[in-house]
RNA sequence: GCGUCUGUCGUCAAGCGGUUAAGACCUCGGAUUGUGGUUCCGAUAUGCAUGGGUUCGAAUCCCAUCAGACGCCCCA
């Protein structure tokens, strides 16, 4: 016997029955990202990997190890592992930063990272997610988190918790970070590993390590102090407060999480993130902040920018199953030509319309009827004979027999 | 990369050393040659992820491999 060949690990069919929720996902997207101007961009799913280096930082795990990178041509290309750097290569590739601002652009796709899959967690997975491009004022922070809430909220998902905060600029980052690692000095060696590795590369991430021990250790006083601090400066604190006024007004709940640090490089002053209690430990549903050098960093002009990214997978996981949408009608006949006659002309006035490609018994017919469609449309010697259709309405049971004209002020 | 747990029909599963490998759902067929969703009958695993081993005897115990789930790390 031949070995079955089998899906990748960590990759997922959606399957027909899954469908539906993400078509649901996508038409409200596509609604209030309308509504807030925003056009959708489709980028290439590989890019150089040059771009992922530069763009999301050759420190982070995503790029260090987690990236699916191949070579053609004397080429090093790269499976997207997210889409920010996509979007402003093309951003500047394509001269947007001509155009008025703000540039506001959606998204929606397969992202990869080689990690171990878990739950809310795949190597092929779908975001979707939206970038802004030239305003340096918080209201944009504001817009896109208020964006993100009121999408969720047009799934249904209300009780998913907004945690802000703010990293400040790279030159009161790099004070904090100074800070931090001088209070941390003394406790190097009693930090788990994982931290002791942190502590030289990104010293940010070491506050929300799970490890207990390391917990402990950062809830001492002198280091509390320093997480604590308002270390961001007085131009920072202002866009951050500024932020939170903004969210205030628009009515949006949030909570400040002094410890909320993402992975990814480019972010300054905002981030924040959308959690969820029901996700497991993955529970982030949306992610983002503000990048105000990634697009100079990348060769383009001085541009601002703010954006956050949804897991799809997250999202559907989150939401109640969708029954598949019936059929307006199934013909149901043994009479395969005229069969094949009605529902053509009827698909051809825009309805849903299947037929029994098999010659099945009239009561299978029926029966396969009922389970897919609202009307079963009846064609047999008599109805063909008056040149009429029995329609019979599968919920009620109501049956009446039509001319074709009279059949369709009923589906 | 590390750790924990799990692999029995398309799906959900019972079985825990000797069974004819339950049952339910789905699918298909029949009761019912033009009336379904209710009901009733019937069909569907010589095989229990794969390969070894222990044993008179293995789906059941052991080892390895593979696959999956969850957790760590990290992230959406």
């Amino acid at each position: 016997m031949t070995k079955l060949i089998q899906v990748i690990k960590g990759t997922h069919d959606i399957l027909p029955q899954e469908i539906e929720l993400w078509h649901f996902l996508e038409e409200k997207a596509v609604k209030i990202f309308n509504e807030y101007g925003y056009k959708e961009i489709r980028t290439p799913i590989f890019e150089a990997t040059e771009l992922f280096a530069r763009g999301v930082g050759d420190t982070t795990d995503i790029v260090n190890k987690e990236m699916y990178t191949f070579e053609k041509s004397d080429r090093s290309l790269t499976l997207r592992p997210e889409n920010t750097a996509g979007v402003v290569r093309s951003f500047i590739e394509n001269g947007m930063s001509r155009l008025s601002s703000p540039v506001k652009l959606w998204y929606k796709g397969p992202m990869f990272r080689y990690e171990r899959p878990q739950k809310g967690r795949q190597r092929q997975f779908h975001q979707l997610g939206v970038e802004m491009f030239g305003i340096k004022d918080p209201t944009a922070d504001a817009e896109v988190i208020l964006m993100a809430v009121n999408y969720l909220k047009s799934l249904g998902l209300n009780d998913l918790d907004v945690e802000i905060n703010s990293l400040g600029c790279p030159k009161c980052r790099e004070n904090f970070k100074q800070k931090l690692k001088e209070v941390l000095k003394p406790e190097l060696n009693n930090l788990c590993e994982d931290c002791q590795n942190r502590y030289e590369k990104n010293p940010l991430r070491l506050l929300d390590c799970k490890v207990e021990s390391c917990k402990a250790i950062f809830e001492k006083p002198e280091i509390q102090k320093v997480i604590q601090s308002d270390f961001i400066c007085e131009e920072c604190k202002e866009h951050f407060d500024k932020l939170k006024l903004y969210l205030d007004k628009m009515h949006v709940k949030y909570s400040v999480n002094k410890l909320l640090v993402r992975g990814l490089d480019y972010y300054n002053r905002t981030v924040f993130e959308i959690k969820s209690n029901n996700l497991g430990s993955q529970n982030a549903v949306c992610g983002g902040g503000r990048y105000d050098s990634l697009v100079k960093n990348l060769g383009g002009e001085d541009t601002p920018a703010v954006g956050w990214a949804m897991g799809m997978e997250r999202l559907i996981s989150l939401l109640p199953a969708k029954e598949s949408k019936k059929l307006d009608g199934y013909v149901v006949s043994n009479y395969p030509a005229e069969a094949f006659e009605l529902a053509e002309e009827l698909r051809s006035l825009g309805y849903c319309v299947e037929f029994d490609l098999s010659n099945k018994k009239f009561t299978k017919q029926l029966e396969k009827a009922s389970k897919v469609a609202k009307f079963a449309l009846i064609l047999g010697e008599d109805e063909i004979k008056s040149n009429k259709i029995s329609v019979k309405n599968l919920a009620t049971s109501e049956q009446k027999t039509v001319s074709k004209n009279e059949l369709r002020s009923i589906l």
